[in-house]
RNA sequence: GGGGCGUUAGCUCAACCGGAUAGAGCAACGGCCUUCUAAGCCGUCGGUUAGGGGUUCGAGUCCCUUACGUCCCGCCA
């Protein structure tokens, strides 16, 4: 905890003693110190004697005025004290105080940000996981791109993350991938065949027929049980390899790739009924197996195995959510696209059948991106062989830009996804105006190096005064907590607006007032110190979306 | 019919546990490069927070309701 949480902290706690003092005794009542939107209504701010009208049955100026009376300035570095509005209470802190933040920063360096609210807790987050039979696309993306950083930033507060990506190598979907493939190696060798009606008709498929005519040739024309099971694990592992590439590419990396197969080669499969019937919660009907789920909240009882026998694809899941707990996870967060969101329930419920806790699961949604091309809807398809993929994003529009456009947004609101405007006018991207705060700064030290500046590391920074710079201390303070925030939230969002805050602060400050003023040599140390401290903050928060820095723009 | 998410400035979106005068970017308009990067800064314009009701000192935020958008409601995955 840095200095100025830590008064912060220290502030809430005198405050509550206070409270107490005067006749509240309720040991849950909290304390909330926010920071006011105006700057004239101080770097802190309490409503705490709005809350305690009822309680005290008195105005809450009058409240306020008791607090206040009470309040020691000189302990807390409170420079003023003051009541305003119905009954605020605002405290404005001394600016030498807030310097200190400086030291810390530049000392911590690349693990400025870093708290320990996660305490450790092991948490694994399964994302992406769409199934090896084509590329990957715009949803895809967005579910990549949030899930990668809301790792970064659990990791950041303090949580022992896994990052988890669920293989359906298994199913109907495989067996349509696999009928697929000969299909198109049929083609190729000018053979007529008909694509199963389920097919997958992207290029990649013929790219893989291609590829088993380079090796093969014509070895693998008569319908065999060989052929079949040796073309669907060539092309399974084509297109997990492709999805493996483009990820890498796309700066998302994960610990462990999970198989539906191994579940079932395991025997994990047919455990998770048997638990499920040991729990007593298992009935057959019309000859099928089904799971009693609306006993744990869902609105339908579900099926696990088919009156033909094979699984639903539930079953299997169950089985893997069961095998991750087994694993060692405090917490499992899954994230899914929003056409998965009816199946969270029924999840929830085994999870909840068979360990009593369904909330070990989380489950963000991730809503629908919608592709504009020239102004129109362009659908999204998988089969179509004409959707926007991810490898696209990365040519098109870029690694940092794609990232930083879809983690800006709340994860649970829709967004369009505008092809035009991304490729075109790329220079009007957001991430450019983060980027060229940070690469202004480094060009300010590339000064400093020609020059021969240095920056001593004080405790406090006397000639560093002016608003501009308050202001960007303030934000550089909080990036810990703002980190915490966006953790307990699942929100990395909320990075990204601080992003831009910290961003826009140091822009207006760079405007008004020179870093190196070759006259006063003690007071450019100084700067230099602050200019760097948000330096170190900026490639933080950057990274922790998985954007660059650049040093140069 | 049931459910999830959404509806905030012309457009795309913010708004911390219910707090003070609802904020940014884009677009439009007007200024700022002899000075560390103008991909920037400063200013102006722009709002009945979809409509209605309720809860309270106080509601964009909580509750009810209506409308609209979107997704889901399979012995598909």
């Amino acid at each position: 905890m840095n200095k100025v949480v830590e008064l912060q902290e220290n502030i809430k706690n005198h405050l509550k003693e206070i409270i107490q003092s005067i006749g509240h005794l309720d040991d849950d009542f909290e304390v909330i110190l926010e920071t006011p939107k105006e700057k004239e209504n101080g770097d802190y701010a309490t409503n705490c004697a709005l809350q305690l009208t009822k309680v005290f049955r008195k105005a809450p100026k009058i409240i306020a005025q008791n607090i206040v009376d009470k309040f020691d300035c000189y302990e807390y570095n409170v420079e003023k004290i003051e009541i305003a509005g119905p009954g605020f209470i605002n405290f404005f802190i001394k600016k030498i105080f807030l310097t200190t933040i400086i030291k810390e920063i530049i000392t911590l360096d690349t693990e400025y940000g870093k708290s320990s609210i996660g305490n450790n807790e092991k948490i694994n987050v399964e994302f992406v996981s769409a199934n090896p039979t084509g590329d990957l696309h715009l949803g895809h993306a967005r579910g990549a791109v949030i899930g990668d950083a809301l790792c970064r930033i659990l990791e950041k507060a303090g949580y022992d993350v896994t990052r988890e990506y669920y293989v359906n190598d298994a199913g109907n979907q495989i067996h349509n991938l696999a009928l697929s493939t000969i299909s198109r190696y049929e083609q190729q060798l000018g053979i007529e065949s008909k694509m199963p009606e389920d097919g997958y008709f992207g290029q990649d498929i013929i790219e893989i027929s291609k590829e088993l005519i380079a090796k093969y040739q014509d070895k693998y024309l008569e319908d065999t049980k060989e052929r079949y099971e040796l073309f669907k694990d060539y092309a399974k592992k084509y297109e997990l390899n492709k999805i493996k590439k483009d990820l890498a590419d796309f700066n998302v990396n994960f610990d462990v790739w999970s198989s539906e197969q191994a579940l079932y080669n395991d025997n994990k499969v047919d455990r998770a009924i048997d638990k499920i019937k040991a729990k007593g919660y298992i009935y057959e009907h019309d000859g099928a197996v089904w799971f009693k789920s609306t006993a744990f909240g869902d609105d339908k009882d579900r099926v696990l195995r088919k009156s033909d026998h094979t699984l639903t694809y539930l079953t299997p899941d169950i089985a893997y959510h069961i095998d991750k707990l087994e694993r060692g996870y405090d917490k499992l967060i899954d994230i899914l696209g929003a056409d998965h969101h009816g199946y969270v329930p029924r999840l929830k419920a085994s999870i909840e059948c068979l360990t009593g806790d369904q909330d070990k699961l989380e489950v963000i949604i991730i809503q629908m991106v919608k592709l504009l091309k020239n102004g129109v809807e362009y659908k999204m398809s998988k089969r179509s062989g004409k959707a926007i993929t991810i490898r696209d994003l990365i040519e098109e529009v870029g690694v940092d830009a794609t990232r930083y456009f879809f983690t800006m947004r709340s994860s649970d609101s829709q967004m369009d996804f505008d092809m035009d405007l991304a490729t075109k006018k790329a220079n009007d991207n957001p991430v450019f105006y983060a980027q060229y705060a940070h690469a202004r700064i480094c060009s300010i030290m590339r000064q400093r190096e020609e020059k021969n500046y240095h920056f001593d590391l004080i405790d406090e920074y006397n000639l560093i005064t002016s608003e501009k710079a308050m202001e960007i201390l303030k934000y550089l303070a909080e990036f810990p907590l703002v980190v915490a925030q966006s953790a307990l939230k699942r929100a990395p969002n909320i990075i990204v607006n601080y992003i831009n805050n910290l961003a826009q602060a140091f822009h207006s400050f760079y405007n008004s007032e020179k870093v190196i003023d070759e006259l006063d040599i003690s007071k450019t140390n100084q700067m230099l110190a602050l200019v760097k401290a948000t330096q170190i903050t900026l490639r933080n928060s950057l990274n922790l979306i998985g954007v660059s820095a650049p040093q140069k723009m």
